[in-house]
DNA sequence: AAGTGGTCTAGACCACGGC
DNA sequence: CCGTGGTCTAGACCACTTC
């Protein structure tokens, strides 16, 4: 009886690494224990061993090399920083602005718990926000958390507040990554009528599942006015 | 005795039904074999049928929703790295295919000029290529490069080869990085012809100024049917 | 109740790198 | 030769969804 406490065996021992090498303890090119000696610590079979490593090393933090080992993968070098808006918008010397639109328990977004890797019809706290730079507004943003872990966020100062700073703040969350999405759109009647654009306008849209150290944590959709905004990258070889 | 012949089991179940994916014997959205399924079908336990269908949902051509089954995923080229079009394309076991809609020397682009951090006026190649995943057309792309420098290039078959390997192999360029500006925008009459989709579609554009070690190289401008692709990006905090 | 993916065991053999 | 990662077996239990 291995008593499993809800947390898989193999995320504990990911979680384990993980830390030490957050804390410096293992450095870019160490080596980390073997599967086999990392299955003796823990008390697991090899098969469970390697799946923490796996993941891992998918995850980007781990290089293993055949026949030789595993070793802490050097950090990658990431141009593209995840800023939230109100980040964003002090940086540029703007004032910040966004007015709630919706902020509610819903069930019904199912798009939103597939991207969060979480069944269809589980409760998320949805965030509508209009966001303006001065009067002019330029983009809509929907962000859908679980609400099991994050309902009472309804309960705060939305606002004026980033989302980012309150999650850090109230529930010590992290944001660690995020993968997005971007494509283009046409804005329909509605998106039209809220960031003041003829319908049919071309849309800039972002998709973005931001996660934490360990599970994905926001879904945010957002659509911009593609005539005040675009999006700028730097991408390396 | 399985005679493992080289090719590791979980490869040739993955290979199996990446062909059948790709063959349409396999769409959006079906169901793949459960992995007891494919287990007994190949001859194989379930951790090995399992790994085939993991790494093909690492890879992104599959989507696992617990307790229901495993799914094709939407596919999607992503353009998260700097890589050609041709090698992008040969990744994917696609066959790519461009059209060469225009291949001059101009003094007329300013504002290609002033990407590339030379003086308005300057002589430029300019090779505006139709990009076509089989007969689908997906973007137009029109690259600018100095002429004086790069002048020779129009010799070459365009049409086929990679024009990063082109640049690689007569002038020994090699790029590093790349600024991106994506923004949202709508097809005129020559665009919508060109891929096929309505006047006034939305469409995304993507303009880059892709740099070698110590100067800009090439200007290239793009523009994206917005229903068939969407761009994947990975940002970091 | 049947089926699914998620996790896990306790072993096994192989090819290869480093000593 | 020994240790490593890579592959694989033949089972198991669980939580969950779907019917």
């Amino acid at each position: 009886m291995t008593a499993t406490k809800q947390i898989p065996a193999y995320k504990k021992i990911a979680g384990d690494l993980t830390r030490q090498i957050q804390s410096g303890k293992l450095r870019q090119g160490d080596a980390v224990p073997s599967e086999r000696d990392l299955a003796a610590q823990f008390g697991v079979s090899l098969m469970t061993a390697r799946h923490a490593l796996q993941e891992m090393t998918t995850d980007g933090l781990l290089s293993r090399r055949p026949n030789v080992g595993t070793f802490v993968a050097p950090p990658r070098i990431h141009f593209n920083k995840l800023t939230s808006f109100t980040e964003e918008m002090l940086a540029r010397g703007l004032t910040p602005q966004s007015r709630i639109l919706t902020a509610v328990l819903t069930t019904r977004e199912d798009e939103a718990c597939s991207r969060l890797a979480l069944p269809a019809g589980t409760e998320l706290v949805c965030i509508e926000r209009l966001r303006l730079s001065g009067k002019d507004p330029f983009s809509i943003e929907s962000c859908y958390l679980p609400a099991k872990r994050f309902g009472g966020i309804l309960k705060q100062h939305l606002g004026r507040k980033s989302l980012f700073s309150t999650l850090a703040a109230l529930y010590g969350v992290a944001l660690s990554y995020a993968d997005e999405e971007i494509d283009a759109t046409s804005a329909d009647a509605r998106t039209s009528r809220l960031l003041a654009v003829r319908p049919g306008s071309p849309i800039l849209r972002m998709r973005q599942v931001l996660h934490g150290p360990a599970e994905p944590i926001i879904y945010c959709a957002a659509l911009y006015r593609s005539d005040r905004h675009s999006l700028l990258i730097r991408r390396f070889r």
